[in-house]
RNA sequence: GGUCCCAUCGUCUAGUGGCCUAGGACGCUGGCCUCUCAAGCCGGUAACAGGGGUUCAAAUCCCCUUGGGACCGCCA
């Protein structure tokens, strides 16, 4: 197992980065780490209508974020058409191509008439044997011809694939198909054979859905002389009605930008994807960048194919959420509290690392992402509290507010505000007072914070600091003695501007 | 329509002829814990698509059927 792996990832650079290159990019990227290999990047741009530089941009920018870097590349294949010209030329003179002079229209034409009658959508070979008169007066009429590979008519193309096994062709289902354009540009099929042979590429792997290209390819790579490369065919990453992932048909999200704005860690979603297809055996589920390179195999991929299931990636995100480097969770925060609006940029960037660590600390059991944490933690990081009228009626009581009144009075007195100093305080006060904690644990949780859900008591009071807490008890028993509790709490405050996660913490 | 691939709980999967009255995980669900919600812990629900073979023995091997998927472009 120490041979020079080369690998590569080929995207073509025709839309926003998808699930399926993130899947592909991760399998060839362990691969090439685990027999220290190398990984190279490529793109596919043929197709000069739909590529695009910011689309490659994109595919690079989404690869950093996974952490799938690569050790060559990007190799782009307009660079490289002289490449395909010269190869098509060996073609050409070896008697293995010819031009096609038939247009868009006439194929279009007979592939229609093939479908209708139910047989072969295959090209009839009809240019294979035109004479040079002929080919003459098509140029005359300035036809511009496109090359064909003349493909075996007989015998068989066995594709030995590391995930498949042995899967055999027959020749004659395929058809000369093209290998240039008439303007000159390869074709996928072509390209890609010259390019893999030239990177010297030793294991192809990729998407499912190219099983059934690889003997063309094949047999491209006899043409031209070529060794071939392994091949391992990869199930496809399903949607719920198990269809291959699209952005157009599938209701589950396909776009790897909208999972990292949606909140997931890049290391959950590698850890969710891995296990798309493969497993190590029945008992981890969880896996590091580290243990995958060491443990990934591909004779331990499956070839059924796998559905999509948004769950578990939540259940994995919050696994990274909750076993995370706080610091680094606390910045992300940062990032995710501007993003979702929960504050301006300049509020973000005044807060204390620290803080945001905590709050990471208090939520990240609560929340599966990151966006779930910024909005979650906003009554703790801002004043604006969204109280619900519903827990409003039923909590926030006339008959709280002497006991809202005391605990801010009593409170003011605790010489340390921590949640071990609040807890046996607030107890004892509650208790003194005829009530429990049972009893005012949920009128208090939502004077504080609005909800009926959320951290401990006492982690938001210590959060929240003595003057602020005092602060929100004091002010939610007046507006409930006024009635004016049934509208949002911010207006009535004619929009202060505080902070009270800036300083008066204990 | 043709070719190819695939087939274990709803989902991801373990299982490579006997260890399987099929294991784990997500989800769902019951309980415990508890100031709420989570998290955690304990328990439950739920699958070998069907039919033929081969074999002393089949989820595992073979065949057929059915079902699903992919591909069949001067897209990749």
């Amino acid at each position: 197992m120490s041979y020079r792996a080369r690998v590569r990832i080929a995207p073509s650079p025709t839309g926003a980065p998808h699930i399926g290159l993130a899947r592909t990019a991760l399998f060839n990227w362990l691969f090439a780490r685990q027999h220290g290999g190398t990984f190279v990047l490529r793109f596919e741009d043929t197709d000069t209508e739909r590529s695009s530089r910011q689309s490659a941009q994109a595919i690079m920018e989404t690869l950093r974020w996974l952490g799938l870097d690569w050790d060559e590349g990007p190799y782009y294949q307009m660079e490289r058409l002289e490449r395909y010209r010269q190869a098509a030329q060996r073609l050409l003179a070896a008697g293995r191509a010819y031009h096609c002079y038939c247009t868009v229209e006439e194929l279009e034409a007979k592939r229609r008439r093939a479908l209708a009658q139910g047989g072969q959508v295959r090209y009839d070979r009809s240019c294979r044997r035109l004479s040079p008169d002929d080919e003459k007066r098509l140029i005359a009429e300035g036809r511009r011809p496109v090359l064909r590979f003349k493909f075996p008519e007989s015998g068989v193309t066995v594709v030995e694939d590391l995930v498949k096994g042995q899967v055999e062709f027959d020749n004659a289902e395929f058809d000369d198909f093209i290998i240039l354009r008439s303007d000159g540009r390869p074709t996928y099929n072509f390209a890609v054979v010259i390019d893999d042979a030239d990177l010297k590429i030793t294991h192809v792997i990729r998407g499912d859905e190219h099983l059934n290209n690889t003997p063309k390819q094949i047999q491209l790579y006899r043409a031209l002389g070529y060794g071939l490369p392994q091949f391992a065919h990869l199930p496809m990453v399903l949607d719920q009605s198990r269809h291959k992932l699209s952005k157009r048909r599938s209701q589950i999200e396909t776009s790897l930008k909208s999972y990292r704005d949606g909140g997931f860690l890049p290391e959950a979603l590698l850890n969710f994807i891995a296990r798309l297809g493969w497993a190590y055996d029945d008992k981890q589920e969880i896996f590091s960048r580290e243990e995958l390179i060491e443990k990934f195999s591909l004779e331990r991929v499956g070839a059924s194919g796998a559905v999509f299931d948004e769950e578990k990636l939540l259940w994995l995100n919050q696994h990274y959420l909750m076993h995370g480097d706080p610091g680094r969770l606390g910045e992300l925060l940062r990032e995710f509290l501007v993003r979702q609006e929960i504050m301006s940029t300049q509020e973000a960037q005044a807060l204390p690392a620290e803080r945001l660590q905590t709050v990471v600390g208090l939520f990240k059991e609560r929340v599966h992402t990151l966006v779930e944490l910024a909005e979650s933690a906003g009554y703790l990081l801002t004043e604006r509290l969204q109280f619900d009228p519903q827990e409003v009626k039923k909590f926030l009581t006339p008959d709280v507010v002497p006991l809202l009144r005391a605990l801010a009075t009593e409170l003011g007195e605790l010489s340390e505000f921590t949640p071990e100093r609040l807890e046996p305080a607030v107890r004892a006060l509650l208790a003194a007072q005829g009530s429990s904690l049972k009893a005012a644990a949920q009128p208090c949780r939502v004077v504080l914070t609005g909800v009926t859900r959320g951290p401990g008591l006492f982690e938001i009071m210590a959060f929240l600091g003595r003057e602020e807490t005092a602060k929100r008890l004091e002010r939610t028993a007046r507006l409930i003695e006024t009635g004016q509790l049934n509208r949002p709490l911010v207006e009535q405050n004619g929009g202060s501007r505080e902070r009270p996660g800036g300083a008066g913490s204990a």
